[in-house]
DNA sequence: GCAAAAGTGTTAGGCTTACACCCATGC
DNA sequence: GCATGGGTGTAAGCCTAACACTTTTGC
């Protein structure tokens, strides 16, 4: 067989989770399609690199930014995530993009056979403005409750990616990728409280966070309010 | 591209684990090859087959055994994972059993770029002969801490398919696919303290298991120790 | 001073851990 | 009866949850 610059079958599609507002946000290409449907940013996967450098690759051509958390939350291969239809409406964007990337078309059906693997990235929204690739009709950041139509098997990546990252917020202690540099406990609260769509008493959840002893205070916050201000903290450096 | 009968650039291998003796085992294959090495039972995917799919037939090709507990665990797919001498030593033994499979060749390195999806099974020992197939000079199972030289990574698929078991034995209470159908909560206490290596008070674990609520308590294993004799459980069929 | 939100302190309850004890079994 | 291991009961301690209260801020 020759050698082909990019995997035929593999591509690599990341969730990219960003939170504003109170809302978690996620990165979604509309795709220059006839019909409105969108995909979450993903690539198919270069010979010559590592599979966590396609992630960040993939991750850095929609964000420009590096040095991001990022983890495998599972492969998605069914026959059938890609339908008749949406092959018909993909492959000639795929082939206009990856013109060395020929995957075998099932002479029965029809269809290509791609497998996914499924990456998901904490960024700090205000850090990101999603970058359009040549695929791309648009890219923004879209409330994880209300996406658009997906493309493929993409909704179920989302589901599977969301409920990995409610194992491992609190597990890993992985807020901090979420949030700005310094941040109120609040802020924490509040993600957390996004997250795992319930409320947490404020006093408590306070005193478990400083109780981890990997939080540094720094000075209070003034917005203005008037309420007392809340003193914002940064991860201690030492980890 | 012409259609091929299995995905090219894709495997799936799993690390089988049964337990025997207070101890942790899993099935190797050792490969027909010059040099004394063993694998993971695994295998290329086919086109026309989910991946789930694909590692059940995986699984029953060296088992025998079907409806067994399966979890995808990661992907492994680092450029170098195959080095120069095992590309050598294993091309010849795939092209012999997987003909229709030419995977791209780089041209610097001369490698092939294969990317490995793990998957983690879970049999009773005592239902499992391992079964060779045509690729395998024998099989066999293997106490994890005493493994031979496995092939490309396969080491470190066992290791964090050994992490992922310590993470979901307990928090989805998984024990009764390591044990046959009835079984002591010693068994279960055993299971846990070879799985965790660490030791667990009897009374206390004992404790924990009934309140589950999800044992049904059978008749007395009479086994001729001079003790008494221990209740034998099974899971309740009401799940 | 007052309302709003931040932050601290104290107590209650539940779960795990540790220790003590009783029970069945074979010799 | 006695040694052995199974099984049960009870108390201590720790972690989390719930409630009360104080502090700071802007008007």
């Amino acid at each position: 067989m020759k050698s082909t610059k990019h995997i035929a079958q593999l591509t690599l599609d990341c969730v990219i989770f960003g939170f504003h507002h109170k809302k978690l946000k996620l990165i979604l290409s509309k795709l220059k399609l006839a019909e409105e449907i969108y995909a979450l940013p993903g690539g198919f996967i270069l010979q010559e690199e590592d599979i966590e450098d396609a992630a960040k690759r993939i991750l850095f051509e929609r964000t420009s930014i590096q040095d991001v958390y990022l983890e495998e939350f599972g492969t998605f291969g069914r026959v059938n995530r890609m339908s008749d239809e949406e092959f018909q409406l993909f492959s000639g964007l795929a082939k206009e993009l990856y013109p060395d990337v020929e995957p075998p078309v099932n002479e029965e059906n029809k269809k290509m056979r791609i497998i996914s693997i499924g990456y998901y990235a904490l960024v700090d929204f205000e850090k990101v403005i999603p970058k359009k690739i040549d695929l791309d009709e648009s890219v923004g950041w879209y409330d994880i409750n209300e996406l658009p139509k997906l493309i493929f098997d993409h909704q179920e990546m989302v589901q599977k990616g969301l409920k990995v990252l409610q194992e491992n917020l609190d597990k890993k202690l992985l807020f901090n990728n979420l949030l700005p540099e310094t941040f109120t406990l609040k802020d924490i609260q509040e993600l957390y409280e996004t997250v795992y769509g319930k409320a947490f008493p404020a006093n408590n959840f306070q005193k478990k966070m400083l109780d981890l002893q990997i939080l540094e205070r720094l000075d209070k916050k003034f917005t203005g309010a008037k309420s007392k201000a809340p003193y914002l903290y940064r991860l201690k450096s030492n980890k």
